[in-house]
RNA sequence: GGGCCGUUAACUCAGUCGGUAGAGUAUCUGCCUUUUAAGCAGAGAGUCGUUGGUUCGAAUCCAACACGGCCCA
């Protein structure tokens, strides 16, 4: 590292300024690789354009008086490189042979086939642009040290193509998404990511505080409480796609922030949203892949619709074998849930057992997309009881590969109603549970005192969702800078 | 929070039974004008995660801690 500290000298004093300044080149690698890959070697001399390229240099093949290297640019693609002594003069040349894996540079040249056919610029002139101080990861095996991997996400992405894919079908999956529902009337809104109140969603929040109005602030859990004011405004079809925060522990499938997509349907019922959630899922998919049948960790997941209903009741029967006698018992299943270790809390039975049973006992063998119906009151605050069984509600969660992907159901808009829940919540919140909210939201029940039209609202975990159609084993694979402790 | 695994050169990794540290890549020097992880010859490069302990002697054994990974809660 020093001897790159000397070149960086030993350049200024030549008078060559390590860090360039303007250079534009006239197409990007990947279009070179594009317009000329076709070409045969006699084909490029009737063609005989002067390019000018840019790029970091990844691979030097020295001979004496000559050198082949490759470039990779922004683009992603990588083009050989020759540079011979003979063409480019004795100055230029001894700069080339000084310069160091890393370094971004200049070349001007011609396109030609080498003896192995290999499309190649012929450089006539080459130009440092960037001096690189530090020593890149190793050319073949790379870099594979997670923990660099993502403390130093740029390396990751300089070195491993497959590193860099992932990220661009990231931004793919959130376009489809966008056009998907664009396409079908909704609107895209930004609401705060600092509250007052920590709402629509129960989970430990960040807590914050402004100095200039000296209050306590929290990062949002979730959007949901100002999504549905929107629809009280009138804006019937509105969706976001912004970022959580949860104070809770990491794992491979939880970062402290992470990106959801919530969207809220007026006139519509969470039957509604199944098929919507069907149709956008295959949309995505079969214009990321090309397919609805991919595989996930070796598992082969067909999203083909329509998916699998099944009530929540009825899973623990049928995929957890608990027998459907135990499971209508109320006593009987909270037994059960305390004999498998579930803890609950003061005020929590039935429901609490049912739910906690299902994410031991049922979700990880959901593989094919399945939708779980009929949750119950008891766990679900936000969500509209159903019109025949009061104590469930309309609700659905959406699982593939054992995991949660999306949460719906028809929005509760009676406001004595939610008034009412909402206290049970801040009475939990009294007897201990962090996770609930520390008042009851005044201003978003005043909101629904003015009335919101029927309405059903859905959010769909939108790094679960790129891991899936990435096969990436970890969220931290989806995320470019997930969450790790300092390094000391 | 608990358990297991990992941490050695810039990168990828060896390191036997405890005996003063090794390879490849990268870098530097020399040779080489169509290579494909180019090749050949040579050189420099290390707080063995940190701190203690055991020992004549520790990368190696023990403990604590740090960071990371996986599993569990």
């Amino acid at each position: 590292m020093s001897q790159r500290r000397e070149k960086l000298a030993e350049l200024r004093q030549q008078g060559i300024d390590p860090f360039y300044n303007r250079y534009q080149p006239s197409h990007t690698l990947a279009q070179v690789q594009e317009q000329y890959s076709s070409l045969s070697g006699p084909e490029l001399e009737g063609v005989n354009q002067e390019l000018r390229l840019a790029g970091r240099l990844m691979l030097v093949r020295e001979f004496g008086k000559a050198s082949f290297c490759h470039i990779q640019d922004g683009s992603g693609a990588r083009l050989q490189a020759y540079v011979q002594k003979q063409v480019v003069g004795d100055e230029a040349f001894s700069l080339f042979k000084k310069l160091d894996l890393g370094d971004i540079v200049g070349f001007e040249g011609k396109l030609f086939r080498t003896r192995t056919q290999e499309l190649t610029l012929a450089v006539s002139r080459l130009v440092l642009l960037t001096k690189s101080l530090i020593p890149l990861p190793e050319k073949y095996h790379g870099l594979t040290d997670v923990e660099i991997r993502y403390r130093q996400r740029y390396l990751d992405l300089m070195v491993n193509p497959q590193v860099r894919q992932v990220f661009l079908q990231r931004t793919a999956i959130i376009r489809l998404v966008r056009q998907f529902l664009e396409a079908r009337g909704f609107m895209e809104v930004e609401t705060p990511m600092m509250q007052p109140l920590p709402g629509g969603a129960t989970a430990r929040p960040f807590i914050t505080h402004h100095q200039a109005l000296d209050m306590q602030l929290y990062l949002r859990i979730a959007p949901e409480l100002y999504l549905k004011r929107l629809v009280v405004g009138g804006f019937d079809r509105v969706f976001e796609i912004n970022r959580n925060f949860r104070n809770e522990g990491l794992s491979i499938q939880h970062n402290p922030e992470f990106t959801m997509l919530e969207f809220y349907q007026a006139y519509a019922t969470y039957q509604d949203l199944m098929t919507l959630t069907e149709e956008l899922i295959a949309h995505v998919a079969q214009n990321l892949l090309g397919t609805l049948k991919l595989s996930y960790q070796g598992h082969e997941i067909d999203l083909t619709p329509p998916w699998r209903r099944l009530d929540l009741r009825d899973s623990l029967t049928e995929v957890g074998g608990i027998p459907r006698e135990v499971v209508r018992d109320r006593e009987a299943l909270v037994a059960l849930a305390l004999k498998e270790g579930v803890a609950l809390r003061p005020g929590e039975g039935y429901g609490r057992a049912l739910t906690k049973l299902f994410d031991l006992l049922v979700e990880v063998h959901l593989q094919q997309p399945t939708f779980i119906l009929g949750y119950p009151l008891e766990t679900s605050p936000l969500s509209r009881k159903s019109d025949t069984d009061p104590e469930v509600v309309d609700r659905f969660e959406m699982f593939i590969a054992g995991r949660e992907m999306a949460n719906a159901f028809s929005e509760l808009n009676d406001p004595d109603d939610q008034r009412q829940r909402f206290e049970k919540q801040v009475e939990a919140r009294l007897a201990g549970d962090e996770e609930e909210p520390p008042a009851v939201d005044e201003d978003f029940l005043h909101a629904l005192e003015h009335g919101m039209p029927p309405t059903a609202g859905e959010g769909i975990g939108i790094d679960r969702l790129v891991m899936l159609l990435t096969d990436s084993p970890s969220i931290r694979d989806v995320i470019l800078f997930p969450q790790l402790r300092p390094e000391r």
